[in-house]
DNA sequence: CAAGCGTGGGA
DNA sequence: TTCCCAAGCTT
């Protein structure tokens, strides 16, 4: 853990009084924002290890059946824990099961082809998970002997392992004592601790992963962090109010004790998302349709998409950009039928569409491909952001 | 540190 | 409908 570095417990002036502060105390800056003294280092400590013993109980007895806790081999945890990041149990499930069906091991992953890694993944989102999965699991093969290896700091040195995932394995897998803080430790111990300041920050991450080393119990690390994980999703919830009556943490919980589990998490607001429009184009031709593959970073990367124009365009404007001889425009024109609306939501960006159908007898060139429908369903990794046009096709 | 990176479910 | 977001990582 020798990426978590010392940061002082944010206080103002007076470290004299930090050790006796018992009660909240606010104050006004000059902007007028209320600033609420946080609890010191060694107080959260002491929080902590009292409520340890109930909570490693809590979990013994309550811990849930999920598919990759039956055996908790670190490849197996490894490709979960990908899974999870950012993303629902129930939406994981059938995917963890059948990704481990086609990649049961490191060397099955790093032989596939990168498309049809892409195509188990189609549907998860953020795809970069799927490509670094691979990545690293080639670099197992070449350095660690098909196994992952046996350490924090070399986890966290593979792709698309950080910080949380190399201690989610280290730990599950390997039992080695250290934390891994996600955003449901950070909720739950916001709460706990009554800590107003935005768990967002990356300061507070390091903060917290630094607290948990110290407190994290030698003989089942792995037990621990899935215990306050747990806590956060099913008892300390983000959406709603928190059942502090299951807890076993309720006891030394500062925020319940002071009614105020509402206030807590705080999180910076996000950021808008921008707005694109296109026109999608659904280039039909003899049980065929066109796609094309994305660029290999960005949004999507290395999937395949419909083609598409940026800005709403009319059907004669779509027919000018095919670029096409007189006939065939014709033909164009006469076999173009309006797909409706759709939208969808990434992350920071929304997609604006409006989709056309186009069939012709010949090919339309362009910079795209003319696949039999049937193998683009079974090969051909497509995100759902274009589901609106591509389900009746499927 | 901030921004980019998917998707589907619930309030 | 609209908004929130969920077991983060990379650059």
């Amino acid at each position: 853990m020798e990426q978590v570095k010392t940061e002082q417990t944010a206080t103002r002036q007076g470290a004299g009084e930090q050790a006796i502060i018992k009660q909240t105390v606010t104050e006004q800056t000059a902007a007028g924002q209320t600033v609420t003294e946080q609890i010191t280092a060694e107080q959260r400590i002491v929080i902590l290890q009292d409520v340890i013993p109930t909570m490693m109980e809590w979990y013994r007895r309550t811990a849930r059946d999920l598919p990759w806790r039956e055996r908790p081999e670190a490849y197996r945890v490894w490709i979960s824990e990908i899974m999870l990041q950012q993303t629902r149990i129930e939406a994981v499930k059938p995917y963890y099961d059948r990704f481990l069906k086609q990649f049961p091991g490191v060397r099955e992953l790093a032989e596939a082809p990168e498309e049809q890694v892409l195509k188990c993944w189609e549907g998860l989102g953020y795809y970069s998970r799927a490509r670094n999965l691979q990545k690293a699991a080639i670099l197992c093969m070449e350095n660690y002997g098909g196994e992952l290896p046996a350490s924090y700091e070399e986890l966290k040195a593979l792709p698309g392992i950080g910080n949380y995932t190399a201690g989610a394995v280290a730990s599950i897998a390997y039992r080695i004592p250290v934390p891994a803080v996600d955003g449901n430790v950070l909720r739950v111990l916001s709460r706990v601790f009554a800590d107003s300041r935005d768990i967002s920050r990356q300061s507070i991450k390091t903060e917290t992963e630094k607290l948990l080393l110290s407190v994290i119990p030698q003989d089942a690390p792995g037990a621990f962090n899935e215990a306050i994980m747990e806590i956060g999703e099913t008892i300390c919830i983000p959406n709603g109010f928190p059942l502090c009556e299951q807890c076993p943490l309720a006891a030394r919980c500062l925020a319940r004790e002071r009614g105020e589990q509402e206030l807590y998490p705080v999180k910076a607001p996000k950021k808008e998302r921008r707005k694109e429009e296109k026109t999608i184009l659904v280039l039909l031709c003899q049980g065929m349709a066109a796609v094309r593959k994305r660029p290999a970073k960005g949004l999507l990367a290395g999937m395949y998409e419909l083609p598409w124009m940026s800005g709403y365009l009319s059907q004669e404007e779509i027919a000018d950009c095919l670029q096409l001889s007189n006939a065939s425009a014709g033909e164009v024109l006469s076999s173009i039928s309006y797909m409706g609306a759709a939208k969808h939501i990434f992350s920071h960006v929304e997609w604006h569409m409006k989709g056309y159908m186009i069939q012709t007898e010949a090919p339309i060139p362009g910079d795209w491909e003319y696949v039999p429908i049937p193998e683009l369903k079974e090969k051909y990794p497509i995100p759902n952001a274009f589901s609106a046009y591509t389900e009746g096709l499927l």
